[in-house]
DNA sequence: CGCGGCATCAGCCATTTGGATGATTCCGGG
DNA sequence: CCCGGAATCATCCAAATGGCTGATGCCGCG
């Protein structure tokens, strides 16, 4: 019998996702937990086989940093991550986090099924399309943002202007617009309406 | 016995869904649909006292306009909107279009549940931290925007240039700018970046 | 019919932005 | 200890943007 934990700060996916899981009598749910937190406190005691875990967990940390401290477990256990998005960023954070697949909501009940017992049995398991899509991430690989760019790349969504972010980053505006320049040049993007697009398509912020 | 339809292209959800409100003894779920269409269709033929309806669809149409369609209905059913998101003009949007009531998907069933009698009793519900935002918005009504006009935002806010969103649209960039100055101003900002944060913050697009 | 809203266009001017180039400092890894 | 990446700052210049004012034609509504 493959165990289980649950994880999504929604009680009616929870409910749904134990209904469906709990249909057929190979798997049971052994817990659910609303909070990254939570989840990780909750597998070291319930040492599940697998855990299926979204992305988006509400104020708590998110369903990557969750995975990295779930796969850091003795014994670890297996990820899955269901969720509503399929922003490049967050799939390929989430493969390298360790998690052992990514699957998107929308999907039919048994496509969860299916994809927890592969995962229980050590495959890796990912939506057709988003297949293709990472194996292509895997030779043009995102742009590598460092901190301090991703946060210039914040306010810059949030429709700063190049004197503003200065003050509230208190480097001076040549320092912004040197960061500025570095961003567009990774995203090859040639203004900030453009990089805060792809920004946000990518999943980068 | 009060009657329910549930409207939600996640399969999973409906399956949450229809576990929570089944629980109690007071409600049935009499049908379940995963696009707006096959919604409009459905409570023709069942005539539920309640539709549950998620705002984003999927492809088809969209919550909004599946709540139109379902007032114009005869009996016309009490549409409950359960949704994950709480943007401003999707919240207003929802009310105009008649819809008994706005809750967030993360709320405890009990909510949903009670949500659905207060519906059926031609109540109005509302999320506590809605209620105020919406009475907030009758006040300071969101800014009306031509169609010509969120045309135009949507080219902005995939980082078009003036002369792009000119070329796709066969105007001059002259009237791009008419249509951005009018835009800002009624969005009461000052720059392109800042139109597409406020438009996206409260859903104009 | 006249009025207002909408879409279209134009010109002028100040500010912002983006590109190019280069300098300095700091810090961690080989 | 030296190298390279990162962050910081600077200058110069061209292009894009935003504010302002004003004009035209169309259409619906009282």
């Amino acid at each position: 019998m493959t165990t289980v934990l649950l994880v999504d700060d929604h009680p009616v996916v929870r409910s749904g996702l134990r209904a469906v899981i709990e249909a057929g009598d190979a798997l049971t749910v052994v817990g659910e937990a609303a909070t990254g937190e939570e989840a990780i406190v909750l597998a070291g005691h319930l040492r599940p086989d697998v855990v299926l875990c979204d992305l988006r967990l509400g104020s708590g940390i998110d369903g990557i940093r969750t995975t990295i401290a779930l796969r850091a477990l003795d014994p670890a256990p297996a990820v899955l991550i269901l969720t509503t998005f399929d922003r490049d960023a967050e799939v390929l954070g989430a493969i390298e986090a360790g998690a052992a697949g990514y699957l998107l909501k929308d999907v039919d009940p048994e496509v969860i099924v299916q994809g927890i017992h592969r995962a229980a049995a050590g495959d890796m398991v990912l939506a057709p399309d988003l297949a293709t899509r990472v194996l292509k991430g895997m030779r043009s690989p995102l742009p590598r943002l460092t901190d301090r760019e991703i946060e210039v790349l914040r306010h810059l969504a949030r429709g700063a202007t190049n004197k503003e972010i200065a003050r509230t980053l208190f480097v001076t505006e040549a320092t912004v617009k040197s960061h500025l320049a570095h961003i567009f040049t990774k995203l090859d993007v040639d203004s900030r309406s453009r990089a805060i697009h792809v920004a946000q398509e990518t999943g980068l912020i």
